[in-house]
DNA sequence: TGTGGATTATTGCATCAACAAGTATTGTTC
DNA sequence: GAACAATACTTGTTGATGCAATAATCCACA
């Protein structure tokens, strides 16, 4: 039987293609608990940067940086979880056109009801399929390329959290 | 400065998120060069898998299994394909419920035009980036979570194409 | 100090995909 | 062979997201 169909079988595509279901597979597998407690993946990405970030807050640009999605769509997961009581808004007392999405208590406490089966999910399809060894080399694998293509990926992190200011990024 | 968060820091949370930026930022360098020829990554990925299958030809129920979109997602997928003369329906003669997309000329031409760009960005920003070391280990820890969380990935591909039939499934 | 250009966030509009319901056909069981 | 359950696909509706346009504010520089 013929298989090979020329340029469409090109090994990086395969590549591409294997990476490609892996993710969505695993996502497939890790929404359902998240999903229970009501949020989806956006929204558990949003919340975790926010818990994880110096006073519990990130400027709407920063995260929208960080969780690849544009500012109009950070302004309609941040409304929504405002409207839930997960997290507020403050205006930045250092540049009044700017916001901060502040964590709350209550959204603290989803995040940390949620976190437990997600961890639990991710070690059951991807950590703990693999050896210390595989793990190791896959994720060291995964950073060259993550540096690469999102070298903005943790866009104010340091500390810009309390000034509001730029001085941490780029 | 304080950065540990608790459960919020757990390193298999931190490994899903690498994976996750990884995706999401490859995804972001490879749109472009399929974007200039109008096709989104969801058409790329149907005019691909219709290429690489026998007769050019997939049954609706297996392009949807594949791609991990609902059956409705293909039926609007196929029919703006279709739209643009890209693949065609046929009915299938051994059930007449079901239909086949297949891909016609123009989309054979569409793909093969946009491919050589598609491999370069890949090997630009994937294959290319890694040693040869590096990516056999990352492509092999990748089959493995695959295999577990995607096993219906390869719905299809056998040789039901022709018949229709699900005897390969599964 | 005033002016023009950049930056921050929000809103209107269009697109895309999922879920649920509906139709047509197949297969199974008695 | 007739009835009923299962399957294949489509359509109506809803929700999420990006792009473009808008408003408010900041900053650099004359």
């Amino acid at each position: 039987m013929i298989t090979d169909t020329g340029v469409f079988d090109d090994p990086r595509l395969t590549a591409m293609g294997l990476l490609a279901e892996t993710f969505a597979g695993l996502q497939a597998k890790i929404v359902p608990a998240l999903a229970a407690t009501g949020l989806s993946v956006t929204d558990f990405d949003v919340l975790i940067r926010l818990a994880r970030s110096a006073g519990q807050r990130l400027r709407m640009t920063h995260l929208a940086t960080q969780t690849a999605l544009s500012t109009s769509g950070i302004t309609r997961v941040v409304d929504r979880l405002e409207g839930r009581g997960l997290v507020r808004r403050e205006i930045c007392p250092a540049d009044r056109r700017g916001a901060f999405a502040v964590l709350t208590d209550a959204g603290q406490e989803i995040l940390a009801g949620v976190v437990q089966a997600h961890v639990r999910d991710i070690d059951r399809w991807f950590t703990g399929l693999l050896t210390p060894g595989q793990l190791d080399g896959l994720l060291g694998a995964l950073r060259i390329l993550r540096d690469e293509v999102r070298p903005g990926a943790t866009a104010g992190v340091v500390h810009p959290a309390l000034t509001g200011k730029n001085e941490a990024v780029r």
